[in-house]
DNA sequence: CCAGCATTTTGACACTGTCAAGATTGGTTG
DNA sequence: CAACCAATCTTGACAGTGTCAAAATGCTGG
């Protein structure tokens, strides 16, 4: 069910009936549209049609709920992931949109991107346990992922995990140029990471 | 003159005599004990034994001290570059300290760097006049640095340029994993970056 | 029907950036 | 030397922020 939906659906004043939910969605779109520092809990509050301090009955902090919105950038990001083994497509094929898959999810989304793997969480360590295991379960799953790619020679590199951080550290940084406005030109993004792509493959073609 | 020297030397309370000066070096000390977004204009004028508001007649802003800050950064880190190029290395010695260079530079002065890499600054179009000439210069300094590596073959890739903007991206996406708190572990950066090196380089050994 | 409970609101506080207007001073000129 | 001026700094004020404590509201089971 979407945002305006949820707004829709509301006949009384008192007892929303899934506020917290509806703050998360809300959240979500108010920081796609204005970004992150741009929003604030009454400026929200406001938006669902709700008093300040409300969210406070569901969420401990701000920063609580931005985790929560977070986790829900790793539930679509780990969906991407599914969608993508599914697909019948060659290991090398795979690879490739992984890589491409990356850039476009985080260019596209780039606030939530932020949200997900940016200092505002990470660096006071005041994340969900919520967020702690999806976030780690993501990150597994990535480098599980390229070890794979590298046990079956596609993928260089001697040692496997510190290859998959060098490989992450790549698309993060390369996301993060565009997405920070140091580059200022976002189509360029993926035309940069495909001349990345050989770097990683054993085999130079 | 360092800061405290600076605030020592201070006699008179009225017409401090170096105002702008003192304020971007305390904001600069202040950043990197406890990072930017604890920084206000406030305490830094508290800190520096001054009115609330004297530093608007130095800077239009808060962002525009803080580009202040950033372009000083960019001096030091220029500096670096200097001091590598002096040195009687090899050129493959001259990438490798390159490399690790930019690493601990970024480890070692987080809030620093992530004040000129970051978003703060580059999202909202607003940089100063002088944070623009002296970090685009430094851009088109690493540029060249790395053009120039692979132009005697030390570098692989086809694009210099693409190739260029990918090693940054490289740097800088690890550089940030580890000062956003993503990665905790900030003293495996150097071995990271270091098994990032033979992926770079034209031969392989 | 009402007591209790979950839910939401109101009031308040300290903190922030920033503007407008006033206060202070050192240097220059008569 | 004195008076003024312009540069420099301060005070007052305002809107906005996150968050706490206490009060208000409405649903639900007995």
């Amino acid at each position: 069910m979407t945002l305006n939906a949820v707004l829709k659906n509301r006949n009384s004043n008192y007892h929303h009936g899934n506020l917290r939910q509806t703050l998360v969605l809300a959240a979500t779109n108010m920081i796609a549209e204005n970004g992150i520092e741009s929003l604030s809990l009454r400026k929200l509050a406001e938006k669902v049609g709700v008093s300040r301090t409300a969210a406070y009955h569901y969420f401990q902090d701000k920063n609580d709920l931005l985790c929560a919105v977070a986790a829900n950038g790793f539930k679509s990001w780990q969906q991407s992931l599914d969608q993508l083994n599914a697909n019948q497509l060659s290991e090398r094929e795979k690879f490739e949109q992984y890589i491409l898959g990356y850039i476009s999810f985080a260019t596209q989304n780039p606030e939530e991107y932020e949200l997900m793997f940016g200092r505002c969480i990470w660096k006071q360590s005041k994340c969900t346990l919520e967020l702690q295991d999806i976030s780690h379960s993501t990150f597994q799953r990535q480098v599980e992922m390229i070890e794979y790619w590298q046990s079956i020679g596609l993928v260089n590199g001697d040692s496997p995990l510190k290859m998959a951080q060098v490989i992450w550290g790549t698309l993060h940084g390369i996301a993060k140029l565009f997405i920070d406005g140091v580059y200022t030109d976002v189509g360029r993004a993926e035309e940069i990471v495909i001349s990345a792509l050989p770097m990683f493959l054993a085999s130079k073609v």
